[in-house]
DNA sequence: GTCTATATACGGATAGAC
DNA sequence: GTCTATCCGTATATAGAC
């Protein structure tokens, strides 16, 4: 606790960056100590090991993550529709800030199934959410078929997530630049909100 | 070349499934030489290297890939909507058969983004496709907004690819079983192709 | 071609000086 | 708290017998 920026702090901050490039496996502790500036052996004088760093950093990205999401939907002042555009928004602006993130945490998740999972488990807060209420009254009132929206969650996460999974092979085979991807992809803040209102209405 | 089911074959075999499930990095040449039942050092006389088998296993596969959706795409015999058929029940039936396939496949590619792909470029061989024939003459004779279809490529990769890839969290966050989930992914073999043309016809 | 034994390198972790 | 030097396990790769 000597540094005004926490010797403990640029650690964290360097493992979160490098964990997410690399993986868990592939990344060595010294890669993390050099990003941050930091001797070796602090690493380890901090956090007792590699794996215990790597669950600290994860559950701190988790939190953050959950909790922005739940906001938005327990915003009482915005109607469903609404919601699934300012969350396809949300989302598109957090990957573009984030490449990395998506593709590094769901493949780091296929090893530790169980461990990050464990620790932080909002799917009670999710389903009492206001969106969700949101959501039973929209069937109820429009005397839909009680269609199961489960492909719909997960049609509008899989087209906004993917793409920036596939970023590396897109561009590959397009020959886009960077840019050119992020500037589709902000394309798509306007279009999957229309996209997914469409499936629900055809449904 | 002694064994009836050579050593070599028996190696790449178990190569691709050990890599496939771990991805490079967390694994060991120790792991495929248990996998595959032969001994340790007949891996590195055959293959002079962990790296080289990994790339010798990914070019195969991809080689393979490649192949059979090239020959949907070519097919004189179907129309382009068939087309958009078959080729989601294509991959979806290979990912229930793979599911570890696209998760490792990507996440392997962000690291390596030259070398395997320079080696197969199918772009102008896609470009050329039946299918791409298709695709023009049905916005010619529609007079259709010259809609750009990136867009709706990427929304039927992504539909049909990502659910695989976040398939060990959808399982956690539901408690859906493996054999649950399988059958969730085949009812998509018929509503993905409705999603995707109705995208199209409302363009 | 296939094995055992081993060289060699690398990476996580710690001891101990400051 | 921070550093240098080093230990030690593990993993790739090879030498050499059969």
């Amino acid at each position: 606790m000597k540094k005004n920026k926490s010797a403990e702090e640029k650690i964290k901050e360097a493992a979160r960056l490098v964990f997410t490039q690399k993986g868990y496996a592939a990344t060595r502790t010294r890669d993390i100590a050099e990003a941050s500036g930091v001797n070796l052996a602090l690493l380890n004088y901090y956090f007792k090991s590699k794996e215990n760093l790597f669950d600290i950093v994860m559950l701190e990205n988790i939190k953050v993550f959950s909790q922005s999401v739940l906001a938005i939907l327990n915003n009482p002042g915005t109607t469903f529709f609404e919601k699934i555009e300012i969350l396809v928004g949300h989302y598109i602006d957090m990957m573009i800030e984030n490449p990395e993130m998506p593709i590094f945490f769901l493949s780091e998740l296929k090893g530790n199934p169980k461990k990050l999972f464990s620790k932080i488990d909002h799917r009670s807060k999710f389903k009492e959410s206001i969106m969700v209420q949101q959501w039973k009254e929209l069937i109820k009132t429009n005397k839909r078929s009680a269609f199961n929206p489960q492909h719909i969650i997960l049609n509008t996460i899989s087209m906004i997530i993917f793409p920036f999974i596939a970023n590396p092979m897109i561009r590959n085979r397009t020959g886009m630049s960077q840019e050119e991807f992020n500037t589709m992809m902000l394309e798509r803040k306007k279009l999957v909100p229309v996209w997914i209102i469409n499936m629900i209405q055809n449904n």
